[in-house]
RNA sequence: GGCGACGUGGCGGAGUGGUUACGCAGCGGUCUGCAAAACCGUUUACCCCGGUUCAAUUCCGGGCGUCGCCUCCA
């Protein structure tokens, strides 16, 4: 096998990871763009931590636990945060600065939470911005000395028109953007795309020290300074919602290639498709917005996790209660194949499909044609553990009742008082419990 | 308005210039006291209109439809 390729946002082509000028198997590094931590996070949001834990959990398949370095952000620093801040603080009559922590301390454990219950490995560093505000200053110091930044009304702004190749990721350029543009330039900007990196901050809202003065820093350069201190100044994969491509991404790009000296940021940009909620975008007016940690009440993590995976990454994927069904029901017939397997192997076909541009689809189609061994293998590598799916079945039962019902039915069904066992069938039914007769006794599960 | 993505059988969802995707559901069968489960088999497809080609669902052009982004800001 020829290695990973992985679609490149930044060529438009499937590129080979290692074909990468640079590339050091020994230290595979990536980095997504975590959540701004605000509010629950929804189902929308948990479609790039899942795909972005499978790259990672394929790549340290591919290269060894110990090679592969994942750092995924936690953005602390925020308006919507602030603006959340300030009315409980106004509420409560206490600091906006200790209303911020409280927020983003709160909302970030519940992240971990959640997504933990999704199978989602930890990753190697889970920076947040709020410990990073100096190299954040010290990156923009630099824009500044090398004439890429401008201070101007206690701000700091990118000056795009100062790199050449500005637009690149998102394939526009300057003139098309300027045409296309529809909102009230500020009046200290040079030039209507030039972008925020430091805004001063007033009384009542959260602020850092700063060469220009009490301020916080802009959307992106926390993601640029994180992503240097850890990963250094280039590395392999950058991933995130499509949506960030612009302006995120392509700010991130122009900050870090500017500070550093028009190094590549990543060489590989990964963008996962939307999602949809039954048919419809989520939203709250629609009264569809459904958060992570509302559909663990209902569903298993593992559940929600392999009808994400049903999906390639890059589609535009909808989200129905019909296919969560679905994946429910595939997952607890492959669990009970696999589960006594104590040899487990990843097939070749498995693996040559999630090397394809992580095609999870293909990936599942090969294990529904695989033997138990590659199919335990399978599950194991897309980071599957039945634990949960357990714990939703069996949960809160009497299981000592349900066998004893079973085996007084059983005795029934052998002295042939078919009404007798048919009775008792359907008191456990009526209970929820379904009854399957096979070869090697009687089992049961939850109706769902 | 600008830029981009997507449109596959009842449903979900890959892929390909000519050969079965796969899964769910449906249908038929095995098994079962019956049912469920399990297992075996099986029907239905590539948005529309042109073009290129011996051959297009797959390439090119146009159309229609759905969706995303367009900068600190709700």
């Amino acid at each position: 096998m020829s290695g990973p390729r992985f679609f490149n946002t930044l060529t438009k082509a499937k590129d080979a990871l290692e074909a990468q000028p640079g590339f050091d198997r020994a230290r595979v590094r990536m980095y997504v763009c975590g959540p701004t931590v605000y509010d629950f996070a929804h189902i929308g949001n948990a479609r790039p931590v899942i795909v972005f834990d499978v790259l990672f959990r394929l790549l340290r398949h591919l290269y060894g636990p110990a090679h592969v370095v994942y750092v995924r952000n936690i953005t602390d620093i925020d308006d919507k945060i602030n603006a959340r801040a300030a009315e409980i603080a106004a509420a409560r009559n206490i600091d906006v600065e200790a209303a911020r922590v409280e927020i983003t301390q709160a909302t970030a454990r519940q992240y971990l939470e959640d997504v933990t219950a999704l199978g989602c490995l930890p990753p190697t560093h889970t920076p947040r911005a709020t410990d990073y505000v100096r190299e954040m200053v010290a990156m923009i110091a630099t824009l500044v000395a090398d004439g890429f930044a401008y201070a101007a009304d206690g701000h700091v702004l990118f000056e795009v028109a100062r790199k050449a190749d500005y637009g690149k990721l998102a394939r526009r350029s300057l003139d098309e953007m300027l045409a296309g543009a529809r909102v009230d330039v500020a009046p200290y900007k040079r030039n209507a795309m030039d972008f925020v990196l430091w805004k001063p901050s007033d009384d009542k809202t959260p602020g850092w020290d700063s060469p220009w003065g009490r301020g916080r820093p802009g959307w992106h350069i926390e993601c640029s300074a994180m992503a240097a201190a850890l990963l250094g100044e280039t590395f392999d994969i950058h991933g995130g919602g499509i949506d960030l491509v612009f302006p995120h991404h392509e700010n991130e790009i122009a900050q870090s290639e500017g500070a550093h000296h028009g190094y590549a940021l990543a060489r590989i940009w990964m963008h996962n498709g939307f999602l949809n909620v039954e048919g419809e975008k989520m939203s709250k007016s629609l009264g569809n917005f459904v958060t992570i940690n509302e559909l663990l009440k209902d569903w298993p993590g593992e559940v929600l996790r392999f009808n994400m995976l049903r999906t390639h990454y890059r589609q535009p994927m909808d989200w129905t209660v019909a296919g969560m069904n679905e994946s429910w029901k595939t997952l607890e017939k492959w669990y009970a194949a696999a589960e006594p397997i104590a040899d487990p192997r990843i097939g070749d076909a498995f693996l040559a499909a999630l090397c394809d541009d992580l095609n999870t689809p293909q990936a599942i189609a090969e294990l529904h044609k695989a033997d138990a061994r590659e199919l335990a293998g399978g599950l194991g590598l897309l980071g599957f553990s039945n634990v949960q799916l357990r714990i939703a079945q069996k949960v809160a039962l009497d299981t000592a009742w349900i066998a004893d019902a079973i085996a007084a039915r059983n005795a029934a069904r052998k002295a042939r008082d078919f009404k007798e066992s048919d009775r008792l069938r359907d008191e456990l039914l009526a209970k929820g419990i379904v009854l399957k007769d096979g070869p090697d006794g009687t089992t049961w599960e939850v109706k769902r």
